[in-house]
DNA sequence: TTATTACTGTGAAATATTTCACAGTATAAA
DNA sequence: TTTATACTGTGAAATATTTCACAGTAATAA
């Protein structure tokens, strides 16, 4: 059967809950823990392990190590990919130095900008570059990720171009809808939408 | 029955398409151009709107106007909600003057944080507070929406806050995970966990 | 007028997801 | 050793959501 993105969706929460559980090093945790860290209930994430082939201890729960490594392995998380934002305005330049993501595996790389003018004035230890440098320095570079950041008049040209040069999965801080092919992965962060899904909430009673 | 929060999510996003069909002067739209706008397909459309009690006509559509108007009043959109923003980094500086927040509704009308140092400096026409202020500035300006920017570790100390000052909801841009009453609608943003979510689709070649 | 077309609205079927119930298991205490 | 306990693993039931199929409808063209 083939997994749903409601599971690698929990799955990426639970990661990241069990990197601050082996911080504390905590050996064990239970479905109930987790369950509670992730706002679901412990048979789904049992039925979700279990789905994956996970297995934990009688009384114990699952240990902590042990499931990030499988998580890790089986996502791809924790170890290293390699990313680009292009924009750097406000956002992007906040996104730039941003230390999570390193920490996290996601190495920023790169930098592009369409204002020479903003790449010089620019001060970071990563490096910046025009726009037109886009194709070759992806290429070059290697790089999977994608994170736009310019204006939503431009979003989609820089998508175009960010398909083109080979990129694997584009992350979408501008308010555009874009249309990217399918075999790319896609995802807005669309803070308005935030807002009006809060709003929408407590304006229906219904709790997220 | 109950409203489910897909539906509410996927009008939450059509409300903002329809905003865009609306400034073309578009006078209907069907259910199929919705559909691909929002990622669903047709008939998810119709059934979500026939459910909601929205009408189309037979041929034409959805009158856009009308659709617009009708979400807006099932779900508070579009009219005003008063916002803050806690935490005046890089990352909230930038929301601080983030436009389209105004434009759609959400009016950020006050800004907090902890260090003095960092108010004075601020150039924004959005009154900023230091953080002891935030329960009487809350009550008194009638702030619905409070916007978490501050560390990770301190982000929970800013919730209860804001939970005490009788806000009804809370859109989290740190990393951590928060601990709120239930009827307490709360978000999070949290950036590193989309780019794990795109790195473990293709890790596992779902679709989103 | 009639036929055609491009839609909607909605029960019923199909599918996906969550919840329940409980047998199975390892650990610790008695 | 036995018993109590705190877990997991999983089929089956319940629930939620999407998809399908098609009747109904309004506009347009002939
Ligand atoms: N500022 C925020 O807090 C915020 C919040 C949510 C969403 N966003 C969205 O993020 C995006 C960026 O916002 P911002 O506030 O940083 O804007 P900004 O105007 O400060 O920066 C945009 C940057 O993109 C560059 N740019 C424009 N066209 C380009 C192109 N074709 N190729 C490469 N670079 C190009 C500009 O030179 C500029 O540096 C926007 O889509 C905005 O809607 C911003
Ligand atoms: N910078 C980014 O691009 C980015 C991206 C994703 C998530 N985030 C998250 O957003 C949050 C803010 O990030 P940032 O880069 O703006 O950090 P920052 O260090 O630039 O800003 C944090 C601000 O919060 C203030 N602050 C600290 N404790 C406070 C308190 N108790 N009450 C009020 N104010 C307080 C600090 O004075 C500072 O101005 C962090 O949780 C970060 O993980 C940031």
């Amino acid at each position: 059967m083939k997994i749903s993105t409601k599971i690698i969706e929990r799955m990426c929460r639970m990661f990241s809950h069990l990197d601050i559980l082996s911080k504390e090093n905590k050996p064990y945790v239970s479905s109930k823990e987790l369950a509670f860290a992730l706002g679901a209930t412990d048979y789904t994430i049992r039925k979700d392990l279990s789905f994956l082939g996970i297995i934990g201890y009688g009384r114990k729960g699952y240990e902590v190590l042990g499931l990030k490594r499988e998580l890790a392995k089986k996502f791809h998380l924790g170890h290293k990919h390699r990313a680009c934002i292009i924009g750097l305005g406000r956002l992007g330049t906040a996104l730039l130095d941003y230390e999570k993501f390193q920490e996290e595996g996601f190495e920023i790389v790169a930098g592009f900008d369409k204002s020479t003018n903003k790449i010089e004035r620019i001060r970071t230890n990563i490096d910046v570059y025009t726009i037109d440098r886009l194709k070759p320095i992806i290429k070059e570079r290697n790089i999977e990720l994608g994170i736009i950041a310019v204006p939503a008049a431009f979003a989609q040209e820089v998508a175009d171009n960010l398909v083109e040069s080979g990129i694997k999965g584009i992350l979408n801080f501008s308010p555009a809808k874009l249309i990217v092919p399918k075999d790319i992965m896609y995802q807005d962060m669309d803070f308005t939408n935030a807002l009006r899904f809060i709003a929408a909430c407590f304006a229906t009673q219904a709790k997220p």
